[in-house]
DNA sequence: GTACTTGCAAATAATTTGCAAATAT
DNA sequence: ATATTTGCAAATTATTTGCAAGTAC
C-alpha cells in the first residue's frame, strides 16, 4: 500500500527501485512483525523466487539507511521490521507471537531532562521499545484459560 | 567494588565463583561501557589470562540471565554492559566514546497507558536506552569548537 | 571427592564480499 | 547504452558445542 511512496523514495535518493527490493519491503510490511533477514529471504521469495540472502542483507542495509525499515530487538536477536517511513516512531513487540505496532506517543522529555541531571551527559536521542502481549495472544491466552478450568494439570 | 556481591549472587543460585566470571565482571564493570565479546575477552585476559571465549559467551550468558550483566544496543551491533544488578535499570550510551552510564528515573506510566490505548497490546515491559554525549566528550568537543576559531578548514 | 566449569578445537550459523551476468533507467 | 544491482559461491566473522582436563566447593 504504501510501496507506492517506496518507488519515489527510492528514486529521490538516486537509487533504483527492483524487483528484489520491492518483495523485501512487501514481505516485511506484509509480515507486520519482527523478522530475521532469513525469513524475510523465505517470505520474499513468494513474491521474487530467485532472491538471494546477500541480496535481502544489501536490501536491509540500504532500506534502513533510507528509514524505511527500522530494527527492533528482541532481547538479543536484532530482527528487521518495516516502518511506515513517517520520521520518529516506536515499536511494541509482542513477547509471545513477535507482532510488531508503532505507536508515535512519544512524552519523554520529562525523563530526559531527570536522566541528564543524573547523568551528566546531554541527551540527544532516545530508544523505546515496548513489549507486551498483542491482542491476538491475549484471546488465545483468555481461551486457554478457560481450558485449564476444565482439564489439564499444567504440566 | 560491587563484585563483592557477585560472590553471593552466583552462589545464591547454586554457580560457582570462578576467576573467569569475575574476570569478565571485573572487565565489564572497569570498562564502564557497552562491550563486545571479543573486547571482553582482551580486557579480562589482563586479570585471567588463560581466559577463552567460548567462556566469555558463557558467562555474558549467565551472568545475563541473573541480570548482572546487560545488553545495550549500539545501532545494530549489541554488546554487554555491566549493570550494578540493583533490579531496573536503565542506560545512556555516549554516542563518541561508547561510555555507559546507567539512571534510574523512570516514570513511563502515561506513555505505556497511551500506547496500550493506541496498539491494543497490554504492555508489560519497556525497554529504554537513551543516547548522548558524555561530560568527557562534552569537554572535548567545546575544546575542538576553540581551535576552530584559531585554525582548521573543517576539512 | 565430585559436580560444575573450563579450554581448546571443531562444528554451526551469520554476515560480507568478489565478480560476471542481468536489468532499471 | 550504461551504471547499478543481483546471484552465486567463497571468504569472513560470530556463536555454539563436545569432551577431556581442571577446579571450586
Amino acid at each position: 500500500v504504501y510501496v507506492k511512496q517506496a518507488t519515489e523514495e527510492l528514486r529521490e535518493h538516486g537509487f533504483r527501485l527492483t524487483r528484489q527490493r520491492l518483495a523485501v519491503l512487501t514481505a516485511l510490511s506484509e509480515a507486520g512483525r519482527g523478522l530475521e533477514p532469513a525469513q524475510v529471504l523465505e517470505r520474499a521469495r513468494l513474491e521474487c523466487p530467485e532472491l538471494g540472502l546477500a541480496t535481502v542483507y544489501r536490501a536491509l542495509e540500504l532500506l534502513e539507511s533510507l528509514g524505511m525499515v527500522r530494527h527492533v530487538h528482541t532481547s538479543k536477536s536484532s530482527a528487521a521490521v518495516a516502518g511506515a517511513g513517517a520520521g520518529h516512531a516506536h515499536h511494541v513487540v509482542c513477547t509471545i507471537c513477535g507482532r510488531v505496532a508503532e505507536f508515535s506517543t512519544c512524552d519523554l522529555e520529562a525523563l530526559e531532562e531527570a536522566a541528564a541531571r543524573e547523568t551528566g551527559f546531554s541527551i540527544g536521542a532516545h530508544f523505546l521499545e515496548l513489549a507486551g502481549i498483542c491482542r491476538e495472544c491475549q484471546k488465545k491466552r483468555s481461551q486457554e484459560h478457560s481450558d485449564r478450568k476444565t482439564g489439564g494439570t499444567g504440566k
